[in-house]
Parts: C-alpha cells; structure tokens; sequence
DNA sequence: AATCAATTCGTAGCTTGCTACGTTTCAGGA
DNA sequence: TCCTGAAACGTAGCAAGCTACGAATTGATT
C-alpha cells in the first residue's frame, strides 16, 4: 500500500509544470505555450494544428486555443495553407525566434534537476520504467489512429 | 537528448487520469473527485477542506469548487464546525459510503496496471526514483508554509 | 479591552485539458 | 458527375488547476 505511484506522478506532473511556469513568465509564455514554441523551433517546414496534437498528445481543441492566445501575443502567424485548404501553417514570428533560446535552455535545466543525484545507469532505468508504465496503461492517447499498424 | 522525463511524465498524468475518468464515470464521479471521495473513506473524524489541500497538493479554490461539485451531487455534506467556525466539516453521506468499495478497487488497479511487468525489485526502484525526482524539484507544492523548519 | 496577525474559506477571472457537435475541404467510388 | 466518407479545424460548454483579492474568525500581544 505503499507503492502510491499514481499519487507521485501527480505531483511530479505539477512541479515540472511549476518549474516551467515561473521560468517562462518573465517572457510572458505559460509553461504549455512554451513547450509548443520548444518544439516549432526545431521544425524545418511550418507544422499545422494537427502535428502539435500528435507530438503532445492533445486534443484539437486544446491546441486551437493554445495557438490562439500564442498568436494574439505575436509569437506566431496561422495561415490556411493554399496547397490543403483544410490545414494551417503555423509560421514563427520575430517575437517567436526571440525566446527559442531561453526556453531551451530551460527545458535542459528542467530536465537535469529533476535527475540532478541520479547516475547515469539510474537516469536510463528511469526513463525505461517511465516508458514502459505508459506502454502498461495501454491507451493510445487521444489519437487511436496510430496509423503504424504494423504488418507482423 | 532521449531523456525527455518531462514528457513522459506528462503522458503518464494523462494516462492514469484517463484511467480513472473511464472507471469512474458509470458512477457519475470524475477521476479528480474519486480521489477525493478515496481519501475521505478513510479518515476517522469528519475533515476539513484544508486537510484535502494539502494531502493532494491543491489549492483551496480548487479544493472548494470539486467539493461544492460533490456536495451538488450529493456525495458529501458541508457544515461550518461550531467550535471553530473558520473551518467546514465534511460529512460523506449514504451515496459517498456506497461508492467506496468501487473506487478502491479501482485505485488499486490502475496502480498495479502501471507497474504489470515490473519485479518487485523494479517496482521499489521506480517508487524511489519517483520521489527522488519529486525532492530534487525542490518545490513545497503549493505550500510553502511546510511547518518542519529544522532548527538545524 | 483593543488591535494586529494568522488561518480558513469565498469569489473572480484566467489557462489548459476534455467531449460533443458542426463546417469545410479533399479524395475516391458509383 | 455526384455522393459519401475521411480529415482538419471551429465552437460550445464543462472540469480542474492556478493567482489574486477579500471576508470572517481566532488567537496573541499590547
């Protein structure tokens, strides 16, 4: 009964995100809108609505709103894409480019501290029982259409 | 670069939140309020909603508005204490009482579906790697009035 | 006795997550 | 060509988390 793992994720869930909040307010980003400029950074062609969903496991409403209020704010610029008029691009602006490299570095810092007096054999372990505790619970989150049905 | 604990301890959050919303839901309770109900099965004198703050890291609006959802429901009762009438005692009332072997069950699961394929050993290990990340953050969750100032 | 600080809870307003439903666009088959 | 289905996104409405502020009660200090 002591084994309250559940209970830990949670919390641990909530001091990253607290970490991520206070590091980034000073460049006016919450701690999600930070890990979504995180990831356009590193993105070679301009990435539509639908690849945030996949990357951060989110729902579509969840990133349209995140995208909104990043646009408002001028970090980024959406515009319907003429080749799939369905989809948007998503294309980083000025302001965008500005805080790529405060937030990376805060993601490492984020990172090392949450394993700061682990060894590095302890800091593979953990992530391999991270991962495999996500492969137990067996859900596909939020999109069941993984689409790599693997043929075996 | 392929350590990104971070992340996965986002998906897992998500994961066992899902979890529980699924098992839950044929009782009209969300995964947020089953645990509050879990924990409320187990106290012997009638709680306060500051004892929910801090045994699950929340703040007091958040503490409020799931327990005014419980009562609205019929779950919980609320009565301001006569001897102290600063603080509200929480009463669980017959449709609390009933729910409780359920969600246990429930609880127990989900924990041992997270750890499937671990050995005991591995099991312990991931216990402890959690809470070592949790001490390294360094953050008191949302209290900082943590009481235990060591006269050191 | 009066005042001041601490404790507990309430309310307002925000972000972030979700489901459910609708709209537009594209692609493929009758 | 037309229809149907899938894919991408929008909107509404909710729960749950937060901060910031305020009110009432209690306890301690003067």
């Amino acid at each position: 009964m002591n084994n309250k793992y559940g209970h830990f994720i949670r919390i641990l869930h909530w001091c990253t995100d607290q970490a991520m909040t206070t590091a980034l307010e000073e460049m006016d980003l919450t701690a999600a809108q930070g890990r979504i400029m995180g990831f356009l950074a590193y993105q070679k062609e301009p990435p539509c609505p639908r690849d945030i969903e996949t990357e951060f496991h989110l729902s579509h409403p969840t990133v349209s709103g995140l995208l909104s209020r990043l646009e408002q704010k001028g970090f980024i610029r959406l515009q319907t894409d003429p080749e799939d008029r369905r989809c948007k691009r998503i294309y980083i602006q000025p302001r965008g480019m500005e805080c790529h490299q405060t937030m990376h570095q805060t993601i490492l810092g984020i990172e090392a501290l949450l394993v700061q007096d682990f060894t590095e054999e302890e800091k593979t372990q953990f992530s391999s029982f991270l991962q495999r505790a996500i492969t137990n619970m067996g859900i596909a989150p939020c999109h069941p259409n993984s689409k790599e049905e693997s043929k075996q």
